[in-house]
RNA sequence: GUGGGUGUAGCUCAGUUGGUUAGAGCGUCGGACUGUGGCUCCGAAGGUCGCGGGUUCGAGUCCCGUUACCCACCCCA
């Protein structure tokens, strides 16, 4: 059998675990403080959830999703993101209804079928918010500003990293302005690579990611959205700029940053960090307008963003930043010879009962590897058990620091480590 | 889907122009006076050299194939 994981995926191992954790709990006392409060939807959609949500034309629908049928045919897909999910849940359990607003966060594995490298997997982990039912271009500064404050409360200094804002237009003026740089791409179609010119109908927007140098030369040309937008959506944005700047939140405009999935409108935003390679967008995100009318329901203003666990990792490594282990075991309580193996172990369980965290050997190993054992585990304090204080019914306590060590008896175990453990803490 | 790189003990890696029983560091386990840790010293366990062919008297070392991983393109978080 194969003993290996899938491609594209990774078994999060303890170092790895703790990061995760360690970031969740992080990302949840941050998110409370602005309101948020979680949701968590399947990780399997209809189909149809994504394609009509992301868009049929992405490269995340078109060749990215894990789709499957289901035993009763169903076309079943692994959510490749979470926006679509949180919609769908909050218009199928009505959380917005008309006039309301609602500030929800989530986090968990999401799946794309790429080819992996530095920072893309096909599963990865993401932790996102989505705030509904918000219009004012307030909520836009807000939600950006929310990013921001996670990846410096993680620990990545704002100099590792540069947010990049745009306006996406709306239904007023995209389609117009959509149609205006179809016709300049198929003006300079000989200039143009294949790919760019296929987007021209599909997606041309997208045109202005393609890193191809002559294209980007050509494209540096072409008209901009920011230079279109109606009037509307050039107020929003202006307005969302204003905000930022009052939070003193420092951005820079990037004209050419168009989010690859199709339910953007108006705000979209990025944040790449320093030191990750050609994967460094840790964070992004956008307004959704006309996403839960897609879905059949009412019309309902929506944004999120979501942040790259891995990435977010990555970014906190080249930043030198370390999350601090915890100590496993704060008594470890030690086994002279087998004589006294129930009473360690019952001494063992009382100290957890009463809270403290307590290891003891399972593996039959000498009493000097037990010691050893105790100080891996960074234990302030080792019980030692051996026949002599068990005639006695008492055991000795020894201080792994200053080494002192005194006989204490049985009955008297727990309140004598407390006052000791709480000593070490003072 | 397209390129490039790499696969040797649990981990990180050496392995000289192909030559006899494949090494180191870390880790693990045991020991260094009787029931005691972090340093030091000694010892032990642990490897189908990714897999399959080929060349050769002889291949971890050369050639071909294959597979896995990594990096980049693409795309995105």
């Amino acid at each position: 059998m194969e003993v290996r994981a899938p491609k594209g995926t990774v078994d999060m191992l303890p170092d790895v675990a703790r990061v995760w954790e360690h970031l969740l709990r992080v990302a949840q006392e941050l998110f409370a403080r602005y309101g948020y409060e979680p949701i968590y939807t399947p990780i399997f959609e209809h189909t149809e959830v994504f394609t009509r949500g992301i868009g049929e034309a992405t490269d995340i629908v078109s060749k990215e999703m894990y789709t499957f049928l289901d035993r009763a045919d169903r076309s079943l897909t692994l959510r490749p993101e979470g926006t679509a999910s949180v919609v769908r849940a909050a218009l199928e359990h009505n959380l917005v209804p008309k006039g309301a607003a609602a500030k929800l966060y989530y986090a968990g594995a999401m799946f794309r079928y790429e080819r992996p490298q530095k920072g893309r997997m096909r599963q990865f982990w993401q932790i996102g918010v989505e705030a509904l039912g918000m219009a004012e271009p307030s909520i836009d500064a807000e939600v950006i500003a929310l990013l921001v404050r996670f990846f410096e409360a993680a620990g990545i200094p704002s100099a590792n990293t540069r947010l990049l804002v745009n306006s996406m237009g709306d239904e007023h003026c995209r389609p117009a302005y959509r149609e205006e740089l179809a016709a300049f791409i198929s003006a300079h179609a000989a200039d143009l690579c294949d790919e760019c010119n296929r987007r021209a109908d599909t997606n041309p927007l997208r045109a202005f990611d393609c890193k191809n140098p002559t294209c980007r030369t050509v494209m540096a040309e072409a008209p901009l959205l920011r230079d279109r937008l109606c009037e509307e959506c050039g107020t929003h944005y202006g307005s969302v700029k204003h905000g930022l700047d009052e939070l003193g939140i420092v951005y820079e405009e990037d004209p050419s940053l168009v989010r690859g999935l199709d339910y953007y409108t108006r705000t979209v935003f990025e944040i790449q960090a320093e030191g990750l390679g050609a994967q460094n967008a840790i964070g992004g995100g956008g307004r959704y307008d006309r996403l839960m009318e897609e879905y059949g329901g009412p019309s309902t203003p929506g944004l999120g963003f979501a942040l790259g666990f891995e990435r977010t990792m990555l970014a906190m490594q080249a930043a030198g930043v370390t999350v601090p282990e915890l100590p496993r075991a704060e008594v470890y309580v030690a086994r002279v010879d087998d004589s006294v193996a129930t009473t360690v172990f019952s001494a063992c369980q009382a100290l957890r009962d009463a809270g403290i965290a307590a290891e003891m050997d399972h593996q039959a190993r000498s009493l000097k590897s037990q010691f050893k054992q105790a100080d891996r585990l960074s234990a302030l304090l080792t019980v030692i058990v051996g026949p002599e204080e068990a005639a006695a019914g008492e055991v000795t306590v020894r201080d792994m620091r200053t080494r002192e060590e005194a006989r204490v008896a049985l009955d008297d175990l727990i309140p004598r480590v407390d006052a000791l453990l709480r000593r070490d803490h003072r």
